[in-house]
DNA sequence: CTTTTAGTGCAACTCGATTGCAAAGATTAT
DNA sequence: ATAATCTTTGCAATCGAGTTGCACTAAAAG
């Protein structure tokens, strides 16, 4: 696991306060995180701030953001060697219980063949359900 | 392809001025259409009530929305037969360039295999990219 | 015809996202 | 080291999609 400097040194981004914070909290979380939820467990940091830092993170391919019906973007670290390709495709999962988020990197997406003439930039797949915790 | 009034009758869900106009649209249109996007085609019909027109058609599964990563959730006439369940998914192709969505009918999802005790029920599934009219 | 229920239009409001601007901090040039 | 320049940060204000309260109208039931 890489620390928030090294991670922050790789992607050429000047390493900061706010950076670092942020950087660390979603690198703690299992499940992708809204800027709601960052701006709440770091109560002293701006949440423009922290806007402006995953607009950061995300045009240097630190994190990835994940449209998941819940009316609030959320935002994951990408997995290592991840660079936010159609190649790097993953599902997301979003508990329609707990609101959570999950990525599912073990579910693989296949290839898909889309109508002529049509050009595959990036895709946004959302499965939503019970997760585990709230499926009981 | 059935006309408005025999949809809303099958699906019992009561003509009026609104309700009428407001599916027409949507029959008429290949893409699937935000909230403004109808606004703006129906100019004396008021936001509101399209609003609650588009939650009762979905209600009552004559349309389905579509979170396609806009920021505007879109609706699109569900096809013949569909139930909205997840059995019915299909994927959608967002035009980065024009804005569209299409719905990808042809393109079978294939069988999701979620993490154990994850219960699936229903999936919002975009792809990104350019369209054939604007991939030129 | 009267009562009740459903649908509509308007205005106001919510809330996540975004921006303008000035102060603070970091970097580069002198 | 100091001045000039660029970047980051915090605050407040704004934007826009979505949503709701309420009064009015239309439709259905009695």
């Amino acid at each position: 696991m890489q620390t928030e400097e090294e991670i922050l040194k790789i992607k050429k981004v000047k390493n900061t306060a706010v950076r670092t914070v942020v950087l660390r909290h979603l690198l703690n979380q299992e499940k992708a995180q809204s800027l709601k939820d960052i701006e709440n467990a770091l109560a002293y940091t701006d949440r423009s701030s922290i806007f402006r830092t995953l607009k950061t993170f995300e045009e240097n391919k630190i994190i990835h953001s994940i449209e998941d019906g819940s009316g609030m973007t959320k935002y994951a670290v990408c997995a290592e060697g991840c660079n936010c390709d159609p190649k790097d495709l993953h599902y997301h999962f979003y508990c329609s219980n707990c609101n959570k988020t999950f990525c599912l990197f073990d579910l693989p997406v296949p290839k898909l063949e889309l109508p002529k003439n049509f050009k595959l930039q990036q895709a946004n797949m959302v499965v939503k359900g019970l997760c585990d915790n709230c499926n009981k």
